[in-house]
DNA sequence: CCCGGCGCCTGAGGGC
DNA sequence: TGCCCTCAGGCGCCGG
């Protein structure tokens, strides 16, 4: 599942190899992309992130690129006519030969492009992101003043992406374990040095899982193929049953939200 | 407005 | 070995 640290990753190689190119053509395998129409040829300007977005960045518009849970990027150097591997679902062309497969065998990712000659008067279509996990915008009194409006299970309001932009079950989950709160604890009933901790413990992992280019667990791989290396690092995210790195509790998971959790119920409170 | 629940999808994995 | 069932989970949407 991509998260902003998988996305980060992602953002940065293609940066590096698509900053200045231009777009040439665009061949979609998948029906549920076949309204996509670009104005092409397109320079690309730029390549950032917006939450769980990739936006790559051009005069006429913009291209929002969502992995959701199994979306890939993988560049290639030559590739045949029809789609080469079994979940190709479109192929972007750049100058210089450079090749880009969207490969996402859930089917759930997306691509959308915004034309600027339209989404000015068409804002409210763009996603609506809350604080940015990456930036100063986001302290102990931000998140605290967010929270506060809210009494749900704190580990809900993680995943809301119009609370916090980045987090997905596992880096919540990780979160929580170095910050010692409970998943299920009501967002209203965490302390000003709960808070305190939580944002260092959110600030904390998402360097450091950037640092390692993310977690391959299943389907995310980076843009080279290669997998990303903070699964080594894991906490509590697909320990169950394992011991607690902290206090060597048993590693619990549960239904939160409709959504599981791992947590340690011994040291998390 | 807010929240919980469902649907979208397909592959993996468990039970028998 | 093979079939069937459940589960995985980001997010949009719907309805209470």
């Amino acid at each position: 599942m991509p998260e902003l640290p998988e996305v980060e990753t992602i953002v940065r190689e293609l940066r590096k190899k698509l900053s200045g190119k231009k777009l040439l053509r665009l061949e979609i395998f998948d029906r549920r992309l076949r309204r996509l129409r670009l104005p092409l040829p397109l320079k690309i300007s730029s390549v950032d992130r917006h939450g769980k977005y990739i936006v790559v960045h051009t005069k006429k518009g913009k291209l929002l690129l969502h992995l959701r849970m199994t979306g890939r990027l993988r560049f290639a150097k030559k590739v045949s006519r029809a789609p080469e591997e079994k979940h190709e679902r479109a192929r972007f062309y750049f100058g210089g030969g450079v090749i880009l497969k969207f490969i996402d065998s859930r089917r759930f990712g997306t691509i959308e492009w915004f034309d600027f000659t339209r989404y000015k008067w068409k804002t409210e279509k763009l996603p609506e992101l809350g604080l940015n996990p990456m930036k100063g915008e986001f302290n102990a009194g931000s998140l605290k003043d967010v929270l506060r409006l809210r009494s749900r299970a704190i580990r809900s309001l993680l995943l809301d992406q119009k609370i916090v932009a980045g987090l997905g079950t596992i880096y919540a989950d990780e979160a929580l374990w170095y910050a010692k709160i409970a998943p299920g604890r009501k967002s209203d009933s965490l302390t000003d040095a709960e808070v305190k901790r939580l944002v260092a413990s959110i600030k904390r992992v998402l360097r450091l899982a950037i640092k390692k280019g993310g977690t391959t667990f299943r389907d995310y791989r980076k843009t080279g193929g290669d997998p990303g290396g903070y699964q080594f690092f894991r906490k509590v995210y697909g320990r169950e049953g394992l011991p607690c790195f902290r206090c060597r509790g048993k590693i619990k998971r549960m239904k939160i939200g409709g959504r599981s959790a791992h947590f340690c119920p011994a040291c998390q409170k």
